[in-house]
Parts: C-alpha cells; structure tokens; sequence
DNA sequence: ACCAAAGTTTGATAATCATCAAACTTTATC
DNA sequence: GATAAAGTTTGATGATTATCAAACTTTGGT
C-alpha cells in the first residue's frame, strides 16, 4: 500500500539534496574533531547567512528551520534553487576549491545550525579518506540533481515545476520522527513562486487549479498533498 | 577595442566548462601516465558515446568534433545540456563516486577521442595532489555553470536562451589556433533547439528576429553573431 | 484590539510559446 | 543526377504565462 509513495520517493531521489551527505556516520576520529570545532549559529527569519560571491568561510549543518539557496538577478527577479531543512550540511562545495559562494542563503524561518570554519573542515578531509569519500559522492549527487532539475525547468510548464517542487517539499517539510507521509508545507506563495520559477499570480492559480483536482488541499499558507500519484504522474520524470 | 569582447567572455566563464580541467598542466609523471594509457576512439556522426545510467568506464578528451550530452524524456524530449568541442575533457565525474553517467552523449559531427580507463584515471588521481585538486575545482565549476544556467532557464524567454546559447556556441566553435572571436556556429536547428530548451519553430523563427535586427547572420545552416554585446545584454546575466 | 504593512487572491489583458499542417530546401543514396 | 528522405521554414491557431490593477486577508507592532 505504501508501495507507490515508496517508488515515488525512490523516483525523486536525483532530484534533491537530500541525505547526500551525513556527517553521522563517520568514524569517531574526524567525527570528533568536526564536532569540537563547531559553534552554534543562531538565525531570524529573513536574515541572510551569506551571499553569492562571498568567500565561504566554513560548512553549515542546519539543526532547525529551513534555509533557502537563491540567486538574485540584476533585473531583482530571484530564482530559489533548493531549500535546505532539518539535518542538511551545505556550504562545503566552494571550500573545495578555493571558490566563491555561487549562490546566497538565507532563513526562511528561524533556524538553528552548527558551523564548522573552514580550516577544520579542510584539515579533517584531508585525514579522513571517508569525509572526502562521501563528499566526492555528494558533489556528484548534487550535479546530478541540478541536472535533472534543468531538464524540468526547461522543458515544462508550471504544473510539472510545481508538482515537482511540492513533491520535493513535501519531503523536506516532513518532521524528523514523523511517521505520516504528509507534511505540512507551510511557505509562503512569493518563495514558492520562487522556487517553480513563475509569477506569483501564475503561481497561486496552478495552487488552486490543483486544489480543485483535489491533489492537495491549503489550510492559510499551509499545503498537505493528497494525492501524491497524480503529482508524480504530471512532473513527467 | 576588443574591450567588450573580452568582458563578455568574462562574463560567460561561470556559464560554460571551457577550459575548466587542463590534463596538459599537469606534472610529467601524472601526465605520462595518463598518456601511456590512453586509446583513441573515433566516432561517427550520431553515434552514442555513452547513455544514461550506463556504468562510466573512463575518461575522454576529445580531440576533433563536437559531442553534444542530454537527456532523454519519456515523451521522447530531449534536453541538451552541454556540448563539448576540442580540448575538452570530460566523464570523470561519475567515476568519483562509483556513480553512474546521469546524461548521454553523442556526437553532433565526426568525432576523434582519446579514452582512458576508469582503473588508471583512479590511480593516477590517488597519487597525484595536482590532478585531485584540478579535478575538484572543475567539479565545483561545473556546479556553478549548472546553477547560473538553471536560473536563465527557469525564468527567461527564448530570446534571452538562445543569446546566450549562441554566445556560448561561439566560444565552443572557435578554432583551436583561430585570431578572429567570430566563429562559424555550425549545428543543425533541432540540436540547437534542444539546446536552448524550446520548440523547432519557434527556434527558427527567433534566429530570424535576431537576424533582422542584425545581431547574427545565417548562411546555410551556419550562424555567425554580428553583434554580442546587443545577445549579452539581452541574457540579461 | 487596532492599525498599517505585508502578503494573497482575483480579474483582465497582452505577450509568449507550442503545436499542427504544409511548403520548401538540403542532403543522402542508389 | 534523379529521387527519396531528412531537415528547415512559414502560417495559423490555441494554450500558457507574465503583467498590471485592485480587492481582500493575514500578520506584526503598538
């Protein structure tokens, strides 16, 4: 019964960040030094955490809240590219090669996260063949991610953006022990317009012709998915 | 005089590969090895290189021609991602991680590759601090080029697609020793249009806008840009 | 609890784009 | 070099989407 959600689970996959990378389940050794070298960061909503071009000064593991990735455009259009949530580490990419931040982040919502500064970072990847193993493997999974995530936003129109987008919410928004399959996803229209890559008007009327099909229902800012199939059937992938 | 020329060049750096992994920089001895190892694969017009989920079994330089890697929709769609020209190295990425090619790829003209085996691209990059370093930082620009097109894409019209297609193309089909920045952008309509991501006909009928207005000619099936800064600013990146 | 500000929704309109059909041009093959 | 096949262009039409304007609802601050 919980087959199909499974499969569209495993489907999704390639197309988020999630579970790319966890830093649990090293071995005690850099484990440690990772955690003795961390401090804890505390973020109000709408606070930026750094911005594209920055020179990224450590790695982040967000304990609470949700951190949106974007890009913001000459014109002031903004393009949200993932939003991270409960448990994620980021920030490590430019590290690797003496880079710039290519994106900004900032809180969606109150957050919570443990920052690691660069150069601990640095010096336990280069003792710990298992840190710079899973790393390589989340570097490879996030391009693989975005080019998947291209390919969509390509070639689709709004519905399958925002299919997609829910979908992958949905996931994020879940609670860390929360044993249904719906979450609330509870963001506001102008960032989810952000995230599809569509006007907020456009947005809010697909919200609505979807609410109509009865394939997810709104309660305020609040969206719970009701029929994950037919989402999953519409984003193509 | 070539002021602007090479400003736009700048500024398309984070938009392409080019030149983002140099195996000639290299050391003697990482080089030579890398070399010993290498076997040269010609391919034909249209044939595939490798396909999605196909286990990665090396690495390719490609010498002559041009390879163009997509993927492939269920409705039969297809999205070009990247196109690779002379000098480029490519296929490394999913060998970091014992992952698998998440696009295909195939040549858009007659194609001469060298090839080198997974097994000596590992080891060669186990023992040389120099390569693993080049390899990280390529990976880390190909992240970026993937992020800023992500967000032409999902909120730019055609125009503002297919100028910067063009300007990328252009860069890609210059010659190896050519003096001129004008190349001779030679791809046939429905590549490019899978390119940029929209329709056959409205492909062409934008080339033709561009025409008019003299931002390109065409001759045959070859388009040569008149005037980049008028495509640059009109990507609007 | 009130008010102002911010955020959301709806309507109307115009621009953009995909699609189908058909003509035309180039390329490949015998 | 004739002919079929493949590729390109043009036209017409409908669907999708952006944009502007205005009303409505929620939120945050006093």
């Amino acid at each position: 019964m919980n087959n199909i959600r499974d499969k569209i689970k495993e489907g999704l996959t390639d197309f988020h960040f999630n579970t790319s990378l966890s830093l649990e389940s090293l071995p005690k050794k850099p484990k440690l030094q990772l955690e003795k070298a961390s401090t804890k960061i505390s973020l109000k909503k709408k606070q930026i955490l750094f911005k594209r071009n920055d020179s990224p000064k450590g790695i982040y593991i967000l304990l609470k809240g949700k951190i949106k990735v974007y890009q913001l455009n000459y014109d002031g259009s903004i393009q949200i590219l993932f939003i991270y949530a409960h448990g994620e580490v980021f920030g490590y990419r430019p590290l690797l090669s003496l880079g710039k931040h290519p994106v900004s982040a900032a809180a969606i919502e109150d957050c919570e996260l443990l920052f690691i500064p660069k150069e601990i970072f640095l010096k336990t990847l280069s003792d710990s063949v298992e840190l710079s193993n899973q790393i390589l493997k989340s570097v490879n999974h996030e391009f693989t991610v975005m080019v998947n995530r291209f390919t969509v936003f390509a070639q689709r129109g709004i519905k399958e953006r925002l299919a997609l987008s829910l979908l992958l919410l949905n996931e994020k928004f879940l609670l860390p022990n929360q044993i249904t399959t719906e979450a609330e996803i509870k963001i506001n229209r102008t960032d989810l317009a952000n995230y599809a890559g569509t006007s907020l008007e456009n947005l809010v009327r697909t919200i609505k012709q979807f609410e109509e099909k009865k394939y997810l229902r709104t309660i305020g800012k609040s969206i719970f998915i009701e029929n994950f199939e037919a989402l999953y059937i519409l984003t193509g992938i």
